[in-house]
This record gives structure tokens, sequence and C-alpha cells, in this order.
DNA sequence: GTCTATATTTCGATAGAC
DNA sequence: GTCTATCGAAATATAGAC
């Protein structure tokens, strides 16, 4: 088991309105505006639909500010992945070579769960545009970033764990993503640490 | 629960190569042959990131002929949306106005792991194009076709049932999503009926 | 039903002034 | 750091012959 981590700590006002990262009271740089902006349009109408246009004039620059501050269109993109990135990847990373046991599956989604309702838009856009990820992690691959969903398939293969655990590890994960971005946002004026604790528990009789 | 039906009825072999659906063995509409390859382009780089030229190619036929089948590129997408819109709404159709209690949302559940597992690809399709599905709902809504994941909604809100149970619907389907579909192909060598068994323990135990 | 050829639009990206 | 102006490519879609 992890050492037990404060839960509400992550209790962020659900009405943050741009960036969901520490509420500063500086501007925002334009760089991050830009992408907060793409953030917003690409869980809208998805990454390739949204043009660089779109995201000029809904920010009051041109199209050419951006190429300034990002190389192309899938820069932005891999801007955005970075910032899930770090979530998973630390979160993966104590799992190490050790056997991905129920126990130990369940505290890393523990830890998901709450890092989920805080940064619930970067997950979303991962949600709703997989193939555009996925396409940028088929050129990409210069090494420097071992994919995110590779590591989950590695752990699910792992055949020290019997497939009926690893389909629950699955399962568990699912239900996660289920319970908090299910149907856009049914469940949008339920309090983080409420569902937080309802999928604590639907976790733990997955994983019992 | 409901009737048991029968479990493995629907063990369809999982090499059938083009379509998945009935095997006849007359060949296959050339309708039915572009929506097939479209299928396979959309799962595999997008909706938006798959050109008609590609899918002409694939088929050896030129873009023209698409044109002939179809008015449009969306309105592929449209035909794929249909194949799957029997299944989740005469499933969710069997609801009705009926409180949406667990029990009833576990049979539903059973339902939709088979369906799921006989049809694959085109349940993939959706997860991995939600944003361009989306887009197509908000231009069409020729009152024709009321929405699926709008009804998923309308039952997840439904007041009679706790928050908690609620969440715990949610969180049933995704753990059966993400059952069969989370990294890509973890489980593809798992037999249909084993998969199947094993979701609907979980959704047992998520539901009880 | 499928072809050739083309119209039309939009997009991502660049060059260079300020 | 943002602008104007423009390029080249690729996409969807159409017209009309066969």
């Amino acid at each position: 088991m992890v050492a037990q981590r404060p839960r509400s700590a992550v209790a962020v006002p659900a009405t943050a309105k741009s960036a969901e990262k520490d509420n500063r009271l500086e501007p925002l740089s334009t760089r991050e505006r830009i992408l907060d902006v793409a953030l917003d349009l690409f869980i809208e109408n998805g990454f390739h639909k949204t043009s660089l246009r779109e995201i000029a004039e809904q920010l009051g620059v041109t199209k050419a500010a951006l190429y300034y501050h990002f190389a192309s269109k899938e820069d932005i993109l891999m801007a955005l992945h970075l910032r899930l990135h770090e979530f998973g990847t630390d979160a993966l990373s104590q799992l190490g070579d050790q056997e991905p046991t129920k126990a130990r599956w369940a505290d890393l989604l523990d830890q998901i769960i709450d890092q989920m309702l805080a940064h619930r838009k970067i997950f979303l856009l991962h949600e709703r545009n997989q193939a555009a990820f996925e396409a940028l992690h088929r050129e990409d691959h210069d090494a420097s970033h071992e994919d995110l969903q590779a590591n989950f398939r590695r752990v699910l293969s792992d055949e020290r764990v019997s497939v009926r655990d690893r389909v629950r590890m699955a399962a568990s994960f699912g239900a996660v993503m289920g319970g908090i971005f299910m149907s856009g946002d049914a469940f949008g004026d339920v309090p983080s640490s409420e569902l937080s604790e309802i999928l604590r528990d639907a976790v733990g009789d997955l994983l019992r």
C-alpha cells in the first residue's frame, strides 16, 4: 500500500475558469492562453476539425502569432499532452517492475481519481481525441517520452497476473473514467470529494 | 435479473474479416465494402485524418465512385453510426420510463456486453471518434434520430435514484468499456465467452 | 456504377515588415 | 511578439463522358 495521502487537498473549485492550474493573479502568458483556448476548442470540436484560424480569432490574434509560440499545430497538441503525461507517468512509475497486484492497482487508481477530478479537461481532451494522440506518437517517438498507454498495455499484459484480475484492473480504470466523464457532465454538480469517495468505493469492490 | 439468455450464442469467430455481420457467402455490396474499409480506416487513423482518397484507393475505385453511394464524407460516418444505434437504442428502450434501478441496469449491461463483443469495431469507432460524432449530431438533428448519449444522460440524471447509485451505473458502463477496449487489444486473445463472464461478474459487484 | 477532369475551399505554414 | 500577405498542398465535392 501507498502511504495515505490527504484526500481532500485537491478539492479545487469546480469554477476555476481558464487554466486549471495554480490560481495565480498574474496574467497568463500568451503561450498559456493559446493552450487554454486550444484545449477548449479541441474538446468541443475535436483536434482536426479545429483550425488555427479559430484559435487565433478567439484569442484576438492572427495565425502567424501562433507560429511564434508553437512550431506547428501538432506542437500545440503535444504541449497539451505533456500536461497530462506527468500525472500518469509518475503514477505508473511507482509500480515499477513489481507485480501489478489488485491492491497496488487500487492505490494507483486512488491517485488517478483525484488527478482526474482536478484536471478534468486534460483527461477529457485525451478521451475525446484518442485517434489524434495515437497519430502523434506514431510519428514522434524520438524516444524522449515513452508513451503512457503503452505502459498501461504492458502492465495489463503482465502474465504474472491472472486474466480475470487483469480484466478487472482494466475495468476498474474504465469505471473511474465512466464515473467522471460519462455523458458529458451528468455529475457536474456533485462535489468532487463525494464523487471521489463513491468511485474509490467502487474500485474497492472491483479489486477486492 | 432478466431471464437467462443463451450466453455463448454470440461467440462470433474473432477472425471475422470484413463485415462483422452475419456471415453470408454472397459478395458484399459495394456500399457495404465502402463502409467496411471506412470503418477500419476511421478506427486506425481517425475520421478527419482519413481522406476519401485513402478509402477509394484501398478499395480500388476512385473518389467519384464513393459519391455515387454516399452524399458526403459525413454521410459515411452517419451510416456507420446507424449500425451502432440499433443496439443501444433498443437496449435503453427496454428501460422505458421505469426507475433505472441497479438490477435493471445490470440486465441492460448484460446485453450490451455481448453486443460489444460481437461488434467490437463499431463500438471502438465510437470510442475513438467521439468528437466527430458529436459534430454530426450538432448539425443533423432532423429529429429522426434521438441521440443515444442523450438518453444515457437522461437516465443517469434520474433523480429517483441516489447519486451514489447513478455514479455506480455510469462506472459500471465504463468498466465494461474498459475491460473490452482498454489499451488496444490487451485481451484480444481471451475468448469472448470468458471475457463476457468476467465482466458480468464485475458489473455484479459494482451494482450489488 | 465507375471513370476523368476540374472546381472550390480551406488549411497549415512561411516570409518579411514593424 | 504580432502583423500583412501569400504560397503550396490537400481536401471535399461536382460535371459530364462512358
